[in-house]
This record gives C-alpha cells, sequence and structure tokens, in this order.
DNA sequence: AATGTTATAGAATACGTATTCGAAACAATT
DNA sequence: AATTGTTTCGAATACGTATTCTATAACATT
C-alpha cells in the first residue's frame, strides 16, 4: 500500500494538484496551506513516486555508467567518484558491467537508454564503433570516459595517453634499456591504441627497432598475460624492461617474473600505466605513468550534468585530454649486466 | 522524439492495445497481425518506453545495491557478480556508495525506494540499524550481504566470521605468536564485531591475554591503520604478528612494517581477511582468509530475486553462513627469536 | 439459413504525478 | 460600492504503457 498525493490531499483538505505544487516548491501557494500540507506529508511519512514523476516530467534524475570491469581497480576508483558526485547533484547511477564485450555494451545502452537515463558515461568502447556517433547526432546526452571513437565528435575525458606511453619509454631508455617488451591489452580501445602509437613512435625517436615478438595485444586477461611474460622471460633474449599499459598487467608481469626468480628491478624493469592506489604500496611500488582518474572522473561526470541541465550551450562538444606524469618508484632501474 | 506504441499501432493499422499485446506475447492475437506489429516495430526501431511500463506494472527490473566503499576491491568484485548475475535475469543496478556514513546510507534506502527498485542488496549496514527491521517486517525484498543486524531475522548471507577470526589467530599461535596485534576496524557492524568476538576467545581459549593497546577499533583508513601499526611497530614490546580484519588494511600494515625496515615474515606475520585478487599477487602473499565472495555474491542475489518473483515462500527468511577457509601464503612464519 | 461458439481486436481505464488554465477569493484602488 | 488587480486553488489533462471487458468477426454446428 503505497501512498500518493491524493492520500496527502485527502488529510490535508486540499487538492491533488496544491499538494503537488508544495512538492515542487511552486510560488503560488498559501503559507498556511503549505503548512497543512508539509504537515500532512511529515505525519504519513509521505514520498512522492520517482516513476510517476519520471513520467511527466521525462527526467529521472539517474545515469548510466557502463565499464569494461568493474572490479578493475581503475574502473572501481573512478566509479566511486563519479557516483559520489553523481549524488551529490541528485542523480542515481546504474552501472553496467560489459566485460569488454561489444554486444554487451550494445544492448547496455539499448536498456540504459529504455528506462529513460538522462544521460550515460562510457568507458571501454572500440574506437571504431558507429552506435556513439548516432547517439551523439540525436543529442543524447553522453560522454565518453577514458575513451574515444575515431571520426566522433562526442565530448571525451580522457588521458593524453599517446604522451603518456612517450614518457615511459622515455624513462626506460633513459635507464639505459634497448629491450622493451610492451603488453599493450586490445587496441581496438582507442586509448590503448594511442599507447601503442607512443611506445612505437618513442622507440623510434630513440632509433630501436620494434619487435613485434615482444609485444602482447590481446585482451586484458590476467593469466594470458602472466602465460606470455613467463614464456618470454624464459627465451633466450628476454627483454630487460616491461611496459605495460595497465598496472593489473604490470602486476601480472611481476608475478611471472617472481615465478622465473627474475628479481625486480635488478633484473628486470617494469612500468605499469593507471596508478591505481595499491601500486603505491611498499611490497608493489611499481612505477607507472598516472592516469589522475580524480580529475577525469570529475570533469567527465561534470560535463555530462552540464549537458543534461543545459547549463551551457551544447553545441561546443569539448575533446579534454589530461596531461599525463609518470611515478616513479622502485620497480625501474638499470638494466642488468652479466 | 520518443516513439510509442501509439506509433506502430498507427503504422501497421491496429488498435494500440495489440501492440501492447504482442509486445507482452499474449496469446489472443492472430499470426498475421502479429507480423504487422512486429514488422513495424522492427522497421521503425521502436523500444518500449521502462518508466511507463513501471508505471503500471508496478515493477522497475532495477535492484539497489548499497556498498560501504565501492574502490575496496572485496566490495568491487563482489559488485561485478551481483551486477552479472542479475543482468542475466534482466535486472540493472542502481548502486549507491555510503563512505560508510549511517546517514548516507538512510538516504540510499529513501531514494532507492522511491524509485521503486524492486529490491535491494545491502552490505556495510550498522548492525544495530532499526531501519531494515521496519523494511523487512513490511515484506520488502532486502537481502543482507556480508552483513547482519541483530535482533532480526531478515535475509543475509555472510561469512561465519568468527569461525574466520579464530582461524586466523590459531594459525599464528600454532606457529608461535604469543602476541598478536589486531586490526578490527568499527565494531559496530555485525561482521567485524564477530571477528572482534573470534579474535578474542581465540586468544583466551590459547591462554593469552588481550592488550587493548595492541587492538584498533577505528575506521577502515590506510592512513589511519598506516600510523597506527608504525607507532605500535616503533614501542619496545612491539607485537611479533598482526591480524587484520581486511586484506587491504592487511596491506596498511605491511605497508607501515616496511617503513619501519621490519621484514616480513621473518620480523613479523601478518594475516588479512577478504582474499581480494591482488592477495594473491607474488609480490603481497597475503595469508588470508578468504571470504568466498563469489558464492556469497551469487547466493544473495539469487535470494533477493526469488523474493522479488515469488518463486519460494517468503515466510522462510534464511540467514546463511558460508564456512572460510585460510590461505597460508607467504606473511606469515614462526616468530622472530634474538 | 439460423444459431451457437470461439478467436480476435479495440475502447476504455488505471498507474501517480506535474502543469496549465480558468475560477474564485481576496486586496487595493478609485 | 464598484472596479481593477492580485493571490490562491482546483479541475482537467497528459505522460506511455498494460489490462480488462465488451463488441465484433469468423467460424463451426445443426
Amino acid at each position: 500500500m503505497r501512498l500518493t498525493v491524493h492520500d496527502i490531499a485527502r488529510v490535508a483538505n486540499v487538492s491533488q494538484a496544491t499538494v503537488s505544487k508544495v512538492l515542487n516548491n511552486y510560488s503560488g501557494v498559501k503559507e498556511s496551506t503549505r503548512k497543512k500540507v508539509t504537515d500532512a506529508i511529515e505525519e504519513l511519512k509521505f514520498t512522492p513516486d520517482s516513476v510517476a514523476r519520471s513520467m511527466v516530467t521525462n527526467k529521472t534524475n539517474t545515469l548510466g555508467l557502463i565499464v569494461g570491469d568493474i572490479s578493475n581497480p581503475f574502473f572501481a576508483e573512478s566509479a566511486k567518484i563519479i557516483i559520489g558526485k553523481a549524488q551529490e547533484k541528485g542523480y542515481d547511477v546504474i552501472i553496467s558491467n560489459t566485460d569488454h564485450d561489444d554486444e554487451n555494451l550494445e544492448n547496455a545502452i539499448q536498456t540504459l537508454i529504455s528506462k529513460r537515463v538522462d544521460g550515460i558515461i562510457i568507458s571501454s568502447i572500440s574506437r571504431s564503433s558507429m552506435r556513439i556517433k548516432k547517439l551523439h547526432e540525436n543529442g543524447f546526452p553522453i560522454v565518453l570516459y577514458n575513451s574515444r571513437v575515431e571520426g566522433d565528435s562526442s565530448n571525451s575525458v580522457v588521458l593524453d595517453n599517446y604522451r603518456g606511453a612517450v614518457l615511459a619509454v622515455d624513462h626506460l631508455v633513459d635507464l639505459g634499456h634497448q629491450d622493451i617488451a610492451f603488453i599493450a591489452g586490445p587496441t581496438k580501445y582507442l586509448t590503448t591504441y594511442e599507447r601503442y602509437l607512443g611506445y612505437r613512435e618513442a622507440l623510434e625517436k630513440h632509433g630501436l627497432d620494434l619487435n613485434n615478438a615482444h609485444v602482447y595485444d590481446g585482451e586484458y586477461d590476467y593469466r594470458k598475460v602472466y602465460d606470455f611474460s613467463y614464456n618470454l622471460l624464459s627465451s633466450p633474449d628476454r627483454p630487460t624492461s616491461f611496459f605495460a599499459t595497465s598496472d593489473q598487467m604490470a602486476l601480472a608481469v611481476m608475478d611471472a617474473a617472481a615465478s622465473r626468480k627474475i628479481s625486480i628491478p635488478q633484473e628486470l624493469s617494469v612500468v605499469g600505466f593507471d596508478n591505481m592506489s595499491i601500486s603505491a604500496n611498499a611490497y608493489i611500488g611499481l612505477t607507472t605513468v598516472s592516469q589522475q582518474k580524480e580529475n577525469m572522473a570529475e570533469l567527465a561526470l561534470k560535463k555530462l550534468i552540464s549537458l543534461i541541465e543545459k547549463t551551457e550551450s551544447d553545441a561546443i562538444s569539448i575533446q579534454l585530454s589530461l596531461k599525463p606524469e609518470l611515478i616513479v618508484r622502485k620497480t625501474t632501474s638499470t638494466p642488468y649486466k652479466e
């Protein structure tokens, strides 16, 4: 038995319309009647039904957040910020987890839209997605987080991934490394692709050859990356360093090194990407490229809200690219000479 | 311009009611007209409006998930499972993050209910909450995850926390430790409180005294736990081991030990609680009590769905308590003798 | 051909709220 | 007291769907 505005109207002895007006802080209602209504609301502990409300206002005060893997600390930490800021602004957020599957993403968008969310933040979207373009052209409020689609000018907030990769490679080369293995991850994402480009061109800049056998471009799977690294570290011409485009994958590399009894950083240097909070731990101490989640997440949410509430001209869509920062800890050093 | 059933009705040359019937797979509609309708739906790419649908069916196909801190891997990994299973069953999930604040939790419940979610999973709720009791009595579908409320028989899925703590202490005592510091966390949660009881009674069982100066019962804050541990490790009668009721807090302890140049496990043994995935990493190798998130999360979701869909008598409410398991890795050993 | 029976479609209504618009009550001005 | 202006309130309607119930069409049976 859910209470409705009619119940309130009855006990306050006013019309339903009046109740609705005080609920929405209308100006044209006398103080005395407003009091009658608020008293009734108080007494019956009434809360308006958001569904019915959405029905007529065409607003749900709900956002969609689509991520590839919520258990990945980068996404989890980003989600926390986004949820927090959204709550401050009066929005709830529905999280969809795609497991990095394009079809799941397609479905997630579909159901979020049919649920009439007011806007969507998408991370982990293929750089070639056509769907987003259409949504964007339809004027649906959407912002890409940590991803971007080729040939599309949707709002997006990303790191300068290219630059980030260059920073990492420069650091390793400066230390004296000539052979830098690369855990690229799936290059269908523009972010990872750009990191790949950064890696490639930084190598070129330093006059180093790119060895395809030392590049992993499969999915972000702990086990697979572990196996790849283990094999590579068992080969005669094993690399002196690894650059992984995710801290989690860097940990997989470190795990493999430990299994092979190769010590870090004496015998192997490792650089990650993300700076997830655990990477700072004394027992990990991972050298990594910082993603600036806090800034990125906050900017993405702000942009989305302003698109929804039309606080700024929606004509201009921004493509923010934040500056990465290399955080040197203890997994990198000059290469081991025998 | 959102399409409605009326648009479909018009192009299919039938009534709105008929369209609705084919959408819901009614029996009484001729094959030929069904075809007309599905064709029209196909052609216009129509998707029904969930809000309007919820309005009349009184179902939103949306669940609420309230967590204390989504960036905590335990919750993130649990959330992933819950979201995945929910999606399989056709539900989306709204995540609320309370930052372990009771008022935020209160508000989260409020807005979730006003959004008419079909059910709620709550973790991180004080063992004394009155709110849940009322919800439960009202018959609102709700299940507690990794938490329980005193004197309430709401459905819940937890680990046998008491037993888990006993396992940890037994392990340390078996190794020869006599002085086991304890990072309890906030004992307002029944889970942490039960771990505290387990710790206390296990000590007693072994004839060891409980030293209050060696017990931390503040909030789960990395920095605070770090400071507490650092200080304790600097004192003359420093403990030979730590038992932390969360892997994350165990990491804080390890960090503090590293700063004090105390080696683990030679000079200090550490046991955690949760078995978050990173704890298995070679560079962490944390001995810990496994929470069995996968089972717990799946059971919690299943129970919630069955409450919502009334697949079983809702009279019986279950309080599941899973068996913990100690996972011994490399942060524990016999105490150091000088 | 008439009647009975069944399969099918549509008109009407409900869900709970926001909002417009006209009416009524009241205040202010002459 | 009459007029005008101003508040304040409520009746009516819309939002997009599901569902009941009635009407009709189609068909079968005699």
